[in-house]
DNA sequence: CTTAATGCAAAACGTTTGCATCGGT
DNA sequence: ACCGATGCAAACGTTTTGCATTAAG
């Protein structure tokens, strides 16, 4: 026989696929142009590099990783051009455990990540809904609560 | 038709009430004996310090709240206590949206963070139970996790 | 007395800024 | 042609390291 109540049920966590990366890398590419920015061989290397990754990247690995694909392309500008991505919604930066340097695409509506602690892959999931938890939360601590973060570490198929 | 059935189900949070700052500061000291550490002066200024905030400190912070205690303090003590007290699992960094250089005391068992974005206040609460949500996630993913993070963010009774 | 711990100074690191040049529109 | 974007170099803030001195055990 079920609960004794409970309010604070969540969801089946569900993977969330991400879309093709040139679809992505088309569509920041889009939204930066959109938004008054021009489209620079620099940006795109940066963009592109960043919209194929299913990893968790630092500038320094974006660096790298652009450079394949122009070659002139400054550490600088890789900062400049996550920025301007950040403040359009379009990725975010992560937190690991042992650092907040990587970035990941952002994806729309609550998101919540599953991280590899060696690789740096990472994989998506909705599937909470923290509403009740939260209001709850609110009441007991006078906080008026805004965000939440759910991640989950491990280690992914191809690292154990 | 979806099913009645969802076994995900997580307790009521529950705030937990920390210990009195002299108890956490006496058994800090006491650990960092026991384990081979001397107990200088500089480092019971920075536990003190430490022991005594409800709010997430930052190396700098404590370097400003610690030499109120013991002059002569430097801030490189600063980084290697805290360094000492992070890997006898005593403080934890805790990581905001905004920074990643601030530690708290670390609590026993899974504990979980609301966190004052203004003034950096926190309070641990506990009454997730993720066991199943991360099972589920496991089969989904072909992830073996390892670890979460569930962290509230919002604005204390201080501060809205 | 021994040796870990300290604090200064300097180095290292990631990130940001100034500025002359380049290149999209 | 205009002006935003670039990339270098230099500045910046944080964290780490080298080393001579201090003080806990």
């Amino acid at each position: 026989m079920p609960p004794a109540y409970n309010p604070f049920v969540m969801d089946r966590p569900q993977l969330v696929k991400d879309p093709v990366a040139s679809e992505r890398s088309n569509s920041w590419l889009e939204s930066l142009r959109h938004n008054g920015y021009r489209l620079t061989a620099a940006r795109r290397a940066v963009v592109d590099a960043l919209a194929e990754s299913n990893y968790s990247v630092t500038p320094a690995d974006l660096f790298a990783l652009g450079r394949a694909r122009h070659k002139r392309l400054g550490l600088v500008t890789v900062y400049r051009t996550l920025e301007k991505l950040e403040d359009l919604g379009l990725v975010q930066r992560v937190h690991h455990p042992d650092g907040c340097r990587a970035y990941v695409s952002a994806f729309e509506g609550h998101r919540h990540l599953l991280l590899c602690e060696n690789c740096r892959r990472v994989e998506i999931f909705r599937g909470d809904d923290l509403k009740d938890f939260s209001r709850h939360l609110e009441g007991e601590s006078g906080f008026e609560i805004r965000d939440h973060w759910l991640q989950f570490f491990g280690l992914c198929s191809q690292c154990h």
